[in-house]
DNA sequence: GATGAATGAGGGTTCATTCAT
DNA sequence: TATGAATGAACCCTCATTCAT
């Protein structure tokens, strides 16, 4: 990756791409933890670039306002979202799928304190639009995923064929994004939940419990 | 304006009780316009006061912080919630029951531009334990109410018995402040959503589409 | 002034227009040595305010912004050099009117410190337009007194007919500019300056030593 | 680019003095441009740098600061307006000299943007003391060699030996400055004012329109 | 009670400057 | 030498809050 393709005289310091990427992600990741713990208006950059274990003047040369921060660390959430549906579509039933997804939502999303960032990120995007774009533009995908998971059990018989897996999928996300909430404000038991929740979906898909075994 | 309709309250109260009440509502009415568009960060008092018509000296003779205003705001928005379950809870059949706190809750809750207050409380107690501790509270009320509305069905026979009425309950609960983010953030169409929801909830409660038509 | 002409019930604290004036001339001379001491850009908005006696946020009550301040004070400066004028335009004959105008300018400017406030503010319009504009607007506005001053001298024949106000009003700006930035440089002598000036400006409008006797 | 035309010099200096100065220049001439645009204190290293075609660290090793950089740029300035003089001291007759110079500082003064940086020095010099120093250094050789100037004219009987060449040289240095800021400021018609100005000294000089013809 | 005026304590951002390569 | 990366020290401005009328 370093290879020395142009044998041009350098003249000064090389750049190092890898390492502005590795301390991008520790600023992100400092970030990240300051918002949990105090929102992305109540946090301050002397705050986060302490927590990143970078000076304030430095994180401005990676991210020129604290509004791209904000937006980068939600990008990055998004695009973790993301992937988590990635694995899940992979599962081999159903009911399988359901549980994988609920129980790294609910119970592995790193002690759960990552789910105050979600809940965060909704109400930033109520009010600015540009991040609601954003937020609905990764939402859109990760239901599109759902949606053709939903439309594939179908066919394979797992599913009733009554249901519409478009706005099913949209209010699995509901119910998903709900549960977040509730259990980020320790409302609710997140195993019980969970578990009420996979047999409210199946049942609500017409899984036969057959099928989902 | 200053209208003294009792002049001589006995008890040596300072004034007038009522104005002093109004006025309160008029702070707590400007203020929930302010939070909405902005945030409980990014709002400042000086906005908060000028948009409910106050001075802001004035503002602090009624909340001498910017925190117990926003703790009131909170208060009487879950106060709202709470009158909506009863509401709910007069309904003759559990359809229809549910279809009126759905429309209720994802189209006529003003303009829909109040929804994000909701995430912004939710995301203020994610991190404030005092203000997380008033949504528990509140949302354990009607968590409860819900609850017992279930039972209550099971009794007339119009929900399954296998379910368990605490956590659908709670997963209920879930379903609406998740589909409230949604909304909120234009993700979902309102109507399609609410009436999957009901389909749903109907479906993972066993009633059967006879008993609830 | 502030004489009660409608008796509505005032209801609050009264607005004071004077002291807020005054106010405002403190905050403008705390800013003026600052400038002249420090210059525009390099002057910080706490050494103005704590000059003036003044809080920062307090200044920023009266100057919304340090360009603002920058401006007024810049304003102020033109008004006090319109003054100049109209009090020269007053002599009885021009030598007279010169002398005093030179005296004015290059010996008792309050202690010769402001003559560098002139400068700061020539160099701020060379790059600042909108400044530019005033400060032009303001000129204009002298260098036609010291027109008209001319004319009326010429019809007195006092002053040679050969020579032509406008360029001439001009040229008596830029000696009278060039001879402040001197000074201010401690480059000349004030008053052996102020003399030579006399001479040679008499000299170039053809003035009869026995006419300005 | 980096050509090592001398690839050995003796007494072991370490690098080419040429490319130095070469470098040395081209710093100048980007920070010139910038302190016309923005002056000495709100052009930014970073600007000046970049203008330069030149990282910012590298200026450092050419100038170890701010202020040297701007020292050095006011003496490089000045040490032009010394060029200018020379040139003026070998006219044959005063007013050809007096024209000349006129014309060179007032219009060909590199389109007529480096005008303004005339009055930034001046307004540095009023509150800088060592740049006041060399300022007055610089001026006082100007105003010596155009005193001188008008002593050979007044030998040659060209000039009235009424006038204090001294003084004089110093009101015409007042004016040349002078006119500078008003042509800077685009108060004033260049063309028209240095007619006027020609005139005016020539008159003042007590110079016989003949003897200058 | 109600308003205008005032302020200490930061908040985000920038900048001259240094370090590392 | 020359460049990329890093930083402490401000700087302008704002805000929650208090004081004075």
């Amino acid at each position: 990756m370093t290879r020395n393709v142009l044998p041009e005289t350098p003249l000064g310091r090389p750049a190092n791409p890898e390492a502005r990427a590795h301390r991008r992600e520790q600023i992100l990741a400092g970030a990240q933890r300051c918002f949990v713990r105090k929102g992305f208006h109540a946090a301050t950059t002397a705050e986060i670039s302490s927590e990143a274990g970078v000076s304030v003047a430095n994180m401005y040369q990676y991210f020129p306002t604290k509004d791209d921060l904000i937006r980068a660390m939600i990008q990055a959430d998004l695009a973790e979202d993301l992937d988590l549906v990635r694995l899940v579509n992979e599962a081999d039933t159903l009911a399988e799928g359901l549980e994988k997804t609920i129980r790294l939502t609910t119970a592995e999303h790193e002690n759960l304190s990552n789910l105050g960032l979600r809940l965060e990120i909704l109400a930033e995007a109520a009010r600015n639009p540009r991040i609601a774009a954003e937020v609905r533009e990764a939402d859109a995908q990760i239901t599109a995923a759902v949606a053709e998971m939903i439309a594939r059990r179908q066919l394979a018989g797992e599913v009733s064929n009554d249901i519409d897996p478009g706005p099913t999928a949209d209010l699995i996300m509901s119910l998903f994004d709900g549960m977040i909430g509730r259990i980020a404000l320790a409302a609710s038991n997140p195993e019980a939940l969970a578990r009420a929740a996979t047999q409210l979906i199946l049942a609500g898909l017409g899984v036969t419990p057959k099928a989902a075994d």
